[in-house]
DNA sequence: GTTCCCATGTAACCCGTTACATGATTTT
DNA sequence: AAAATCATGTAACGGGTTACATGGGAAC
C-alpha cells in the first residue's frame, strides 16, 4: 500500500478542492493569507506537493492560456481526490501538533542571564506576541460578517491564534510579577 | 565562518552546562522531562548534537568506568562552550516559533465535513488539551516550592504551556456556541 | 528602464525521525 | 527466562528550507 502521506498533501489537496481552477500561485497567495498561520508551507513544498497530487491523480491542472498574462495551470480536485480527502478527514485518530518556542528555549535557560538580560527577553517576546495578536484582530474583524462557510472557519481558526496569543501576554505579566522588578 | 548551528545545538549544550557530567542517556531523561514540551528532541539527534559539541570544543565527554553498571560518558561544558552558550542567548533577535496542529488544518475544511462530524473532532481536540492541561498542571503543582532557579524557570516554561491550553479549551467552548448543537 | 507581479520550477542541503543493533546489568 | 533499564550508536529516509533560474507583461 502507499506509505502514509504527509498531512501536507491534504494541506494543498483541501485548497486546491475549495479554490477549483486556481495556480500554483494563487495557492500560495491563498496559503499566506490563510492557513499558513497553522501550517506554514513554502512556495517550492507547495508547488511539489501539486505534482504529487497530480501523479497520484487527485488533482488534475489544465493549462489556461491568457492573452496578456503568463500560462498558468488551473488545478482541480478529481473524484478520486475528493474521496481521499474525505477519508483523511474521517481520521480523527491522531491530531498532531509540532510547537518550537526558541524563545523558552532561552527563557529556560534563564539562570544563565542577568536579570536585566531576562526582562529585555520577555520585553521583546512581548512584542512580537503584541504585533501578532493585532494582525489576528484585523483578520478577525475583517472576516466578522464572514458569508462563506470558508470564511467562517478563516475567521475562528484566527481567533484560536488570537485567543492563544492573548493568553501568553498574560503569562507574561504573571511571570514578571513573579520576578519582580529587574 | 561556521555557517549558523541550529537551535537544537544550544538546545543541548543549555542541558549540559546545567546539569554537570551527565551521559547522554540522562540528558535524554531530562529533556523529556522539561523542555521536550517546548523543544522535542529525539534521542538520536541529541547524540547527534553531543558529537557535535564535542567536535567543536564546547563539551568534553570523559569516560566513567563504575563497578556494576555500563560504562558512561560524563558530558562537561568548557570555557569556550559557555562562551557561545552565552552569545547564543544574547542574540534576541529573533525568536522564531513553529506551529502546525493537524486539528486546525482540519477544523478549516470543516465545510466539507457533517455538523455531528465536526463536534466530534472538537471533542476529541478538547479530549487532548484536557489531557496536557492536566500533566502540566501537575508539574506545575510539583514545582511550586521550587527551590534552584532551574526548577522555577521549569515551572514558568511549564505555566506557559497551561495557560495556552487553558485559552483553547475556552476557544472551543466559544466555536461550539458560535456553530450552535450539531 | 528598472522594478514589481505572475508563474513554475531546479538544486543543494540538512534537520529530524523511525527502526534497528548491541551489550551489559538489574528486576520480575 | 524474560523483560526492563542503562547506554550509545548506525542506517535509511524524507520533509521542508533557502537560494537561484527563467521569462514575459505591467507599472512607475
Amino acid at each position: 500500500m502507499v506509505s502514509e502521506l504527509p498531512e501536507t498533501t491534504y494541506a494543498v489537496l483541501g485548497p486546491v478542492d475549495k479554490l477549483p481552477g486556481s495556480s500554483g500561485y494563487e495557492l500560495v497567495a491563498a496559503a499566506d493569507g490563510s492557513f499558513a498561520h497553522f501550517w506554514p508551507i513554502s512556495q517550492t513544498l507547495l508547488y511539489k506537493e501539486l505534482n504529487r497530487l497530480a501523479e497520484l491523480g487527485w488533482v488534475v491542472a489544465s493549462r489556461v492560456e491568457r492573452a496578456r498574462s503568463p500560462t498558468k495551470s488551473a488545478n482541480r480536485s478529481t473524484p478520486s481526490g475528493r474521496e481521499a480527502l474525505a477519508g483523511w478527514l474521517a481520521t480523527t485518530s491522531q491530531h498532531t501538533e509540532s510547537f518550537r518556542s526558541s524563545f523558552l528555549l532561552r527563557f529556560f535557560l534563564a539562570h544563565l542571564m542577568s536579570a536585566r538580560h531576562l526582562h529585555a527577553l520577555l520585553g521583546d517576546y512581548r512584542r512580537s506576541l503584541v504585533e501578532r495578536r493585532d494582525d489576528l484582530t484585523a483578520i478577525v474583524a475583517g472576516l466578522e460578517k464572514a458569508s462563506t462557510p470558508m470564511a467562517r472557519m478563516g475567521r475562528l481558526s484566527a481567533l484560536h491564534g488570537l485567543r492563544t496569543v492573548e493568553a501568553r501576554l498574560q503569562w507574561i505579566s504573571e511571570v514578571e510579577s513573579a520576578l519582580g522588578p529587574g
